[in-house]
DNA sequence: AACTGTGAAAACTTTCACAGCC
DNA sequence: GGCTGTGAAAGTTTTCACAGTT
């Protein structure tokens, strides 16, 4: 394999074709080709085997791609055979609405434990997943094995909070506060936030309007 | 000025500045550098300069960046000037988190409509914003003169209502829903999706055990 | 002295095009 | 004939380094 620098823009791709070989699998589609896995994830089907042959080489000449098989290897390399526990800190808006999201057990990562400062929140079930305090983090984080933990907080809160999680030994953090992280271990972290991506098509919107080539 | 191809990271990172610009101006901070905006947003001072070239020159050589004039030309050139008007479609966990998020309303998205299929759900309001039917996605939509779609509905649905507020003359969708769009009239889309975000966490957790350069 | 704006170089990503295999 | 895997070319983004300005 002899894996060096896989770009971020590729990791996001390879999901992409992941999600789609898990529909085919289901349709019980047996062979893909390049050409359809780039149709359905709007990209090219040079990149879709520029970005496989990364990892090696999973596919037929003259045929296409096992899709059970290419599936299974992606699976392995984004790391999902294994089963991922996650904890969401902060039981707002947000953060609740992660907790009743079926989409995430599907994909293979399973919401154990969510946390919150405010004594009317914690201490009960929601969803079916116990919401502790957060004076619980660091005991919790280690003993229910949490892997990653999803950041729903106040801003100001984001910080401490993501400093007490990498120190306890969680392994990735992704942040819905936009504010930049720092971790005296180093830990990998992403962000989303839906304001930002407003703003970029919000960009392209009005640049598309003033006639520029995008 | 002369515009030509701006990338999404380019456009990201333009918004990185921008918070940033924002929370000093608050504090009163008159001069920024590059290094200080690159600092607070995770990337390289030369990148924040050549950034900003890309839209003309702002800054003053030997002293940085006026904090208040430049949060205006960015907010300018990210077309938010505007204020924009979203509907979410879905009332769904997310839909509805959304529809209660204070941020967008402070960082110039307020969210006017909110659609959902179920008529439990529609008729009255969430958080101060009304449900309607689908039904009245078209009449809606242009009566309340809304720019940006946040489609927040089954992936089964997101196709048909893409379609629909594409013809209706939204100006940009934004989907939660995983799928592929397509839209008859060319519209920018652009997707957030937790689990592939977790999916991109867990390969970069994945390949630093197994000691890749990364 | 401090810091921008920018050409030029380096690094990276995408596209092309085709040999090799089914 | 259809499709992969991949080197080489084209295109894009990032970094470097420094002249120019306050």
């Amino acid at each position: 394999m002899n894996v060096r620098k896989i770009s971020d823009s590729t990791v996001r791709r390879l999901s992409l074709y992941l999600n789609q070989l898990r529909a085919l699998s289901t349709r019980g589609t047996e062979l893909v080709s390049s050409r359809e896995l780039a149709e359905g994830s709007g990209t090219t089907a040079a990149k879709v085997r520029k970005d496989l042959s990364n990892f090696g080489s999973f596919g037929k000449r003259g045929q296409g791609y096992r899709v059970d098989e290419l599936r299974e290897s992606l699976e392995q390399i984004l790391g999902l055979q294994r089963h991922w526990r996650v904890a969401v800190v902060g039981a707002g808006k947000i953060g609740t609405a992660l907790l009743g999201y079926r989409d995430l057990p599907v994909r293979g990562f399973e919401i154990v434990a969510a946390f919150d400062t405010d004594p009317d929140k914690t201490g009960r079930d929601v969803f079916g997943i116990p919401v502790y305090s957060v004076d619980e983090l660091e005991t919790r984080l280690r003993e229910d094995r949490i892997g990653i933990v999803i950041l729903a907080t106040p801003p100001a809160a984001a910080q401490e909070i993501a400093e007490r999680a990498a120190a306890a030994g969680v392994e990735g953090i992704l942040s819905f506060a936009a504010s930049n992280l720092e971790t005296e271990r180093a830990v990998p972290v992403r962000w989303m936030d839906v304001a930002l991506e407003l703003e970029g098509l919000s960009f392209l919107i009005t640049s598309d309007e003033n006639g520029e080539t995008v």
